[in-house]
DNA sequence: AATTTTGATGCAAGCGCTTTCATAGACTAG
DNA sequence: CTAGTCTATGAAAGCGCTTGCATCAAAATT
């Protein structure tokens, strides 16, 4: 229909790009770039123009290209053990939207909990220019620490707080709250204890979990024993019950490194017939979702997910501009007292 | 402790680009570039020079800068309504996986179920290069569609199948789904009925399922009615189910638009006082982690997450990669019975 | 009226990579 | 021994953007 101009709205062209732009508005691409990046720097009557021919050719900006020239992309990630279960669903979205309210962009990648999945994702992210990064727990290969202190990339550590450490992190005392729990198990009669948790290796925060129950225990001289460590599932949380309730010695409460493991011990001992928690206790850790939904609802450690994803954008963020992080903040977790907690057998 | 040769592995110094690899490996960048890209078009001993350069250097390639000159990305972007709860998850998993194994980076966005937000990051993606989108459901903007059309980048729709679109779509036709439920309820004698939704607006997943509930009661000569909306989440499914209650004429039955509605409801009719399934039904939709583990387990529809991820992966490479997709693809749900769906009362 | 200041804009040099094309040497074939 | 074929490499032209610096006209100052 119309007249072929070298210019043409036709499909079949490339994308419109900058000097696209610039052309059309009749300007230079300095102009149509600083339309965008600083609008008060430009007259509002050329800013018009160039803004109808980005609407004109339907114009948007190519990110690798600026990045490139600009060396920022106001852009973070993150990495997570998992997004098959929520556990640090609700966490993540706190981060995301704190971060969105500072102009930044996340970009999320999960490891399955395997160290050199988690540093080829992490490897993945510098390269797509993440400016920062929040990563979960301490536990890592020295090697990554080093790459990212090279690069100059900060990262915040989150869902652990270990006073220890030195790098910066934003989290709870994994130690101190299972602590805690143990304790108040105790005093509800308890003396025979079985714990499922995760595999401890390069996950500090299963360690440090089952750290707190041997020390509460220590100090009450109980033995350690009716340890099963297995992946996360319910599935896995459900075996490992089972394995447990083979002891000889039967424990009165089962204690889950986290909500999904004990949700799967709950389920399982259900199954078997345990009426929880008159004949047997079982508690988890995290406070997610599922912890409300089981009956009896379960006994859990609450972590401040929101808060702790909030501040660490706030944190991340400032560390991107240059600033100064003093100390690692540790936020505070409570015990959560539902159904499945109760006094000891007899 | 070093002389200060110009080149060195201070890190005060800027990152190692692929130009300081050639000249430290005595080579083009060209030939830099070509181990990376083909090595196998570079002779062995010089490509041994260049891989023990980047080694020295510890670079890693510019993702903007090689997406630029390259005009590919191998990234595929997928935007899901929400990562709070696991609905998507198993399923975006696969998709993953799946296309890891063709080489490709999955980019993860949510929208929260915001149409403009959706938007906001689908443009967020493109910009940062996904040369294919996987998106939820039929429902949005033309406008966007166009916008996509005119990029030239290949959108494959998922969680949905209608018969009636002709856009590529690779998923489960929830009319019918739904459907067959109310099917299977009816024959159990149940006639009053309660449905509890998500949001019908922008969500065609929503819809259709009400659809199949609608048109197998219409077919049984039921009326329509206890009808509740709500924005997903346990909480809401709960207060919904409440609303329900207060009818004059209680439903026998409660219908989830999805697991987690369905939950919310159970979770509240317990606490109501009901027994499940001998005074109440309960059904759910999607059968995630969530409608095993409550008591007693969810009966539901069971969604193929795992197949429609893999799957969707496969198509959109293929998409990407130039090749026709001649139709979409419809997969089978099935009933998943559980412990809250029973005869009906009397 | 002459000079300085200010504001809006353009020029052009990169940012770090890929890829086309050209080249030169090593082989193969006739 | 020459022509033709390969193979390994390099030179250099971009890819689409930002930004320091220069320019110039208009406004402010003297």
């Amino acid at each position: 229909m119309n007249s072929n101009k070298k210019k043409s709205n036709n499909s079949t062209e490339k994308l419109a790009t900058l000097a696209d732009v610039a052309e059309q508005a009749q300007v230079s691409t300095a102009t149509v770039s600083r339309c965008l990046n600083s609008p008060d720097r430009v007259d509002p009557n050329t800013r018009e123009r160039v803004f109808k021919a980005i609407d004109a050719l339907s114009y948007t900006p190519n990110f690798g290209a600026r990045a490139m020239a600009a060396r920022r992309t106001q852009t973070v990630g993150a990495v997570i053990p998992t997004m098959e279960n929520s556990i640090f669903a609700r966490g993540i979205q706190a981060f995301q939207e704190e971060l969105s309210n500072h102009g930044f962009t996340l970009l999320v990648a999960s490891s399955s909990y395997k160290p050199d999945r988690e540093e080829e994702q992490i490897k993945n992210l510098i390269a797509r220019g993440a400016e920062g990064l929040l990563l979960i727990g301490y536990d890592r290969n020295p090697v990554i620490y080093e790459f990212l202190r090279n690069r100059k990339i900060p990262v915040l550590v989150t869902w652990a707080f270990d006073p220890s450490e030195s790098r910066p992190a934003i989290g709870f005392n994994n130690i101190e709250a299972m602590s805690n729990l143990t304790k108040k198990i105790l005093e509800l009669g308890h003396r025979k204890f079985g714990f499922i948790t995760a595999s401890l290796k390069n996950n500090d925060r299963a360690r440090n979990r089952l750290k707190g129950i041997q020390e509460a225990m220590k100090k009450a001289d109980l033995p350690e024993k009716n340890l099963q460590l297995v992946q996360t599932s319910i599935e896995n949380g459900s075996k490992a019950f089972e394995k447990i309730m083979e002891a000889e010695e039967r424990p009165t409460v089962v204690i889950g490194g986290n909500d999904v493991l004990a949700v799967g011990a709950l389920r399982k001992a259900k199954e078997m017939g345990f009426r929880i928690p008159d004949d047997l206790s079982i508690t988890g850790f995290d406070d997610i979702e599922l912890a409300q939904v089981v009956d009896p609802a379960l006994t859990t450690v609450h972590v401040p997910h929101r808060k702790m994803g909030t501040r660490a954008a706030q944190i991340l963020v400032s560390l991107i501009n240059g600033e100064k992080f003093e100390k690692s903040e540790k936020l505070q977790t409570t015990i959560q007292f539902r159904g499945t907690l109760g006094h000891a057998p007899h």
